[in-house]
Formats: C-alpha cells, sequence, structure tokens
DNA sequence: AGCTGTGAAACATTTCACAGCT
DNA sequence: AGCTGTGAAATGTTTCACAGCT
C-alpha cells in the first residue's frame, strides 16, 4: 500500500495476466488507445472487477473514471509476467511432437528463444530444424555450461520422462514444460509444467457424456 | 445418499480423475491388487482426503479398513469419466502441429478413434497421414452427416481459429480442443478447452522471474 | 457521470478430524 | 488397528458494492 511491497498473487491470477496481454495486444494492433475494465472484461468473458482485483496485485495501473491506457498497461503485465527479457528455451525429444513444435515460429514474438533440441536417437541427432540442428542428449550439459538454458520442453516417450526431468534438473534448468502423459516430480526450486492431451480429451468426454452440454470443467 | 441421486462434481475433481486412472493403470499393469487412498495419495503428491472425496461424488467404492480394489476402481473412474465408450475425433487442421497429433498414436489406447483429418490447403489435401488420407474441410459437413464425430481438435492457424469452430459448431460438433493461440466463442452446448503453448512458456516465464523457486502457480 | 481500487460477502475447494465399518 | 466416507473447519477465489478520484 505504501511502497513496493510484495503481495501475494494467486495461482489463478497468473494465467489470466497472459489472457489479458494477448487481447490487449490486439487491441493496440488495432489502434485502441484506452479500454476500462469492463470492455475488457466483455471481450475475455469475465467479471470486471476480476480483472481489476488482478491488476491490483501488482499496482495501480488504471486512472478512475477513464479506465487503462492500452500501452502502458501492456508494459506493465509485460513486466509483471518477467517478459521484459529473453527467456532462453530448449527442446529435448525430437519426435513428432518435438520437430512440430521447434519448427513453431511464433515463440520469438513472445520472448522466448529456442536455442537447441536435443534427443538421444542416433537416427535424429544431425537433423535440421529449421534454424538448426538436432543435438546428442549427451552434449545436454556441456550446452548447458556453454549457453544459458531457462526453460526445457519436454517431449520424449511417457517411459523416458522422469529420467530426461531428472537430468535437465541436475544440469541447472528451474522450469520444465512436460508434454508426456506421466506425472514426474523434481528437486524443489525446479517448477514443472504438463501440458496433457490424453488428460484433455478426457475431460472432454466426461463433458460429452455427462450431461447434454454446458458441463463445463475448464 | 439413498440411491443414484446425481450429486454435483467440482470442476477441480475432473480433471484429478484422469490422473488417478493413469496411475491405477499403471499399478494395475505392475500386478497391484489394492491401494488405500494414503498410498496412492502419495504417488501423485496429494491429499489421501481429497482422492477420497474426489471419488465420493461418483460412489462408495472402497472398503472400510482395507482400501481399493485396483481394477474396480479403474471400471468406476473409467464409466465416471464416460471412457466405457469410443469416441470419435477429428482434426482440422493438418499444419505441423495437426499431423503430429494425426500421427500420435495412443489415442486408441483410451477409447479415442481420430477418424478423420481436414484442412483447407490444396497442398496438404490428399496427403497421407499414416491411416489415412487429408480430407478437404469442405467435405467436413457431408462427412459429419455420415460419421458421428465427438470431438474436434483445432490445429489451425490463429487468424483461422474462430471460423473454424464456428463451422464445427454448426457441423453438430459438441466438443472441441483448442490449440490456436487464441480464445474462440461458441454457441451454448458447445465446450471448449484451450491447449495454450505460450500461455504455458508466460506461466513458467513469470514462475522464474518472481522468485528464485517454488512459486508454484499449477 | 464514470471508472478504478479494494474491503467485505459469497462461493468454491481443500484439509481436518472422526464416526463407522471390516 | 486400519482405512473409508463425510460433515465441519480452514483456506482460496470470485463477485459485490461502494468510497474515492478524474
Amino acid at each position: 500500500m505504501h511502497g513496493d511491497e510484495k503481495r501475494h498473487v494467486p495461482a489463478a491470477t497468473v494465467p489470466r495476466l497472459t489472457l489479458y496481454l494477448r487481447k490487449l495486444r490486439e487491441l493496440h494492433a488495432h489502434g485502441v488507445a484506452r479500454v476500462s475494465s469492463k470492455d475488457l472484461a466483455a471481450m475475455i468473458d469475465l467479471n470486471p472487477a476480476q480483472i481489476r482485483k488482478d491488476f491490483s496485485y501488482f499496482g495501480e495501473f488504471g486512472t478512475r473514471g477513464v479506465g487503462y491506457e492500452v500501452p502502458r498497461l501492456i508494459a506493465e503485465i509485460t513486466r509483471s509476467l518477467g517478459l521484459d527479457r529473453t527467456w532462453n528455451a530448449v527442446i529435448v525429444g525430437a519426435g513428432l511432437l518435438g520437430t512440430a513444435l521447434a519448427r513453431y515460429r511464433g515463440f520469438a514474438d513472445q520472448g522466448f528463444r529456442l536455442v537447441g533440441v536435443f534427443d538421444s536417437s542416433p537416427g535424429v541427432i544431425g537433423a535440421s530444424y529449421g534454424s538448426g540442428r538436432v543435438r546428442a542428449i549427451d552434449e545436454f550439459e556441456a550446452f548447458c555450461a556453454q549457453e544459458r538454458v531457462d526453460i526445457a520442453l519436454v517431449t520424449v516417450p511417457a517411459a523416458e520422462a522422469q529420467t530426461t526431468v531428472d537430468r535437465i534438473a541436475a544440469a541447472g534448468v528451474r522450469a520444465v514444460l512436460d508434454f508426456a502423459p506421466v506425472r514426474v516430480s523434481v528437486p524443489a526450486g525446479v517448477i514443472v509444467r504438463q501440458v496433457d492431451l490424453s488428460s484433455e480429451l478426457m475431460i472432454l468426454a466426461y463433458s460429452l457424456a455427462d450431461d447434454g452440454a454446458g458441463g463445463d470443467v475448464s
């Protein structure tokens, strides 16, 4: 209230900030200069108070009676999310999904830089993926010692996920996005998020089976 | 309490059921016949009461003093999630991600059957993706009239996501898994879930930037 | 008059703690 | 003695409602 005291940010707020940022960039691209929480809420289908409260955990970005300046708000959320810098990412596992992600431009748009792709299979090592070549996983530790790696995207088969993540954590990488359909455990200080296709399909199945409709599980 | 009255299932319970199911199948494959909520909780890193309460929304599956029979529990959760039948899925958008998903076996393992892949680009239509060929999106409505389609996985570019989903919903498909980084709106009765890579990366960036570690946002 | 920022109320979810069965 | 099933308490999140600024 009186300075830069660190407020406690609810876990549910952070994913919403990414939605706000995306919509605000879109508004900015369309030349919109100002927006109110009411307007933004209508666009994202949320309660306006939710939006104001989410912002309030990071500061006071608006003007009473007026609303929020779009560029200012973009800058503040960008900073709040830690996107005012570049994060280096690697992909471990150059299978179908791994190579699809490696070729996906739109990484860089958001301040994420793909600095390497690794695999253990000799048949894949050396293959080209757009801007580089797949490296052997055995080079991973040496690579990390040379180049800072902030985030690892893990796209190895389920059976290899845990040992892969162990290795990644041991090499000092502190954030993992796991696409394998297994929960992995990590030492304290390492964050894992999981993107789980079969889980998502099952949740949809539940909603379909449960009732004719609106069984929303989001 | 006295029959098959439909209890209200919290939205947060359903994703956890998929985790239980996966772990139970693993236990079953390893020949484990019984498990207690305490043991299962330790494996998934959850509170035992959470697990018991999640189950309780669907019935009483355990035996006091003993625990849960693994096969029985698998059967009950499978049924509760609506996985005691086959669900037909299509992929719309045969780009990098779409084709990677199309080739991904492990769909069928879970009772999901990929019955078609669609795209609008002449360069891609007719291309083979393992068990079939990419169809023209213009055939989509006719296809849906012929074959039941329960779930559509949308892997088109962001700019086309909304019109694609409109078309899918109009064709009578009631569940969508959207991989495009835009929130789409749908008529009532249609369920959308979003898998959002850049949002996930931003959430990881927040956790990394925020503090040295444990800034868990899951 | 209009919109933000925020305590307080309403609602949802998780965890505790224990009665009740085996 | 051990473990489930579940009310009740604790915790977390969303929404309301309004004071305070422009």
